[in-house]
DNA sequence: AGACGCCTTTGATTTTGATCAAGTCGCCGA
DNA sequence: TCGGCGACTTGATCAAAATCAAAGGCGTCT
């Protein structure tokens, strides 16, 4: 695992206040305009860069969490296992998104990058800390897990009651609207989940997605090349075939 | 919609300091404790409580919420509707839990009593001015929050890759847990929804909730008394049907 | 280049749960 | 007491997705 911690002084100790983490130049998802430029010195000299290959476990179902992290770039799957192994993913994360669970040590999930991932780590006891000094940090968290939940909900209703066409069409429509969130114009873009990931976020199986993913390019609503290139040419065709009103 | 709100001066005015909002003599959800007796005075004078009977709705997707609400007893179901008609239970709301949706003026789902349903209502802007003085009161909305981000995560795992008898098992397990956290004791207890409610609940039609039903009662998992009152000799045994480990 | 391994696609068959279609039960009102 | 109605159950059949099985593509390592 990489670790890049490197604390840049010279930012931090001349006069224009610092509104960006030191470790990392990134902006926390819009954290560090909840803090004060003490406060996010005080954030920036505790956090640790680490990049994460595809694959990579960054916090085990049943461990200790110490770490808060932000998404720097990348796509970070949140996902449950039953005992006998069966898998569904719960929540997909990207930039710039918090990562981290506050208020209980125990983390009920895994979380593990599903492409190449730069993520920005700060120790829980340090967030805590600034928690209970800016109550805007509480509320900035607060609002993430209030866009969680949403999500969380929306998707129920695509596991619970939409067929595999849909469920596809959903996922797609997903990922294309958090890559580029612009209306109207075509979508292209890289898949960040393997069709094992598709099938584990929508409670299918690899061969029903793969066949999904055939009708669909079939039918013209997507275009796909290396199997995981899309392009979208009409979202609004994606959105109907998805059952997105 | 019967209304009943009466504000007991007598127990504002006297010496001792009010714990419990004076309109409904409830605690909601731990709230009144984040608060000092100014606040809570505050917020009694503004609540209003609220007897909904089974079937009426709270709000509906898409309107405006302007208040939030206390259960004091009683179920709330919040679901989700595609444009044809299917729907989804995304989550299940028990007295003493707090009903609304804090910093956005669009409800995403419907809230609906499942059972007569006693609530208490607070207008949002009393809600959001109290935010702004007490940050307890942020902290605990955002503990519910991440309380009901859990719950709807875990029942993803349930949607997305249970089986129609593991399903219904969770379902009863969740039932069970709910009306008596008690550990080891055979449980009794009333069914809050009906089999279309389940299934809304579940992901599955009502036929196959009733088969899964007369299966488990059939394998001495559960036993039934006017399709309502479910009695569970042993959780353990509902637990292992239900894939819960 | 060739061989191996992994991911993906495609095909044949089976299974689970949905759909269609009668019943049954309990409750309420005439 | 009898209908009638809504909620629930049960049975027969059907369809969607799972499972089993066999390729096909693509990158990598030798």
């Amino acid at each position: 695992m990489q670790i890049v911690n490197e604390h840049r002084r010279k930012d931090i100790h001349n006069s224009d206040i610092p509104t960006v983490c030191v470790a990392c130049e990134a902006r926390h998802g819009g954290v560090c305009g909840t803090l004060t430029p003490d406060q996010l010195l005080d954030l920036s000299r505790h956090s640790t860069r680490r990049s994460i290959e595809p694959g990579r476990e960054v916090v085990g179902q049943g461990e200790t969490t110490d770490s808060y992290a932000n998404i720097i770039s990348g796509v970070v799957k949140l996902s449950k296992v039953l005992a006998d192994g069966r898998q569904q993913i719960v929540g997909l994360q990207f930039a710039p998104d918090f990562m981290g669970r506050p208020f209980t040590r125990e983390s009920a999930l895994t979380a593990e990058a599903a492409v190449d991932t730069d993520i920005c780590c700060f120790p829980r006891t340090v967030i805590e800390r600034l928690v209970s000094e800016a109550p805007g940090l509480e509320h900035r968290l607060h609002e993430q897990a209030l866009k969680e939940l949403d999500e969380a909900r929306d998707w129920m209703l695509t596991l619970g009651r939409k067929t595999a066409q849909e469920k596809v069409a959903s996922f797609l429509y997903i990922i294309a609207t958090h890559i580029d969130p612009e209306q109207g114009a075509a979508k292209e873009f890289d898949l960040p989940l393997s069709r094992s990931d598709i099938a584990d976020y929508l409670g299918l199986t690899i061969e029903t997605v793969s066949r999904q993913i055939t009708k669909l390019r079939k039918d013209n609503v997507i275009r796909i090349e290396n199997s995981r290139h899309v392009t979208v040419p009409s979202l609004d065709r994606l959105m109907d075939v998805a059952g997105i009103d």
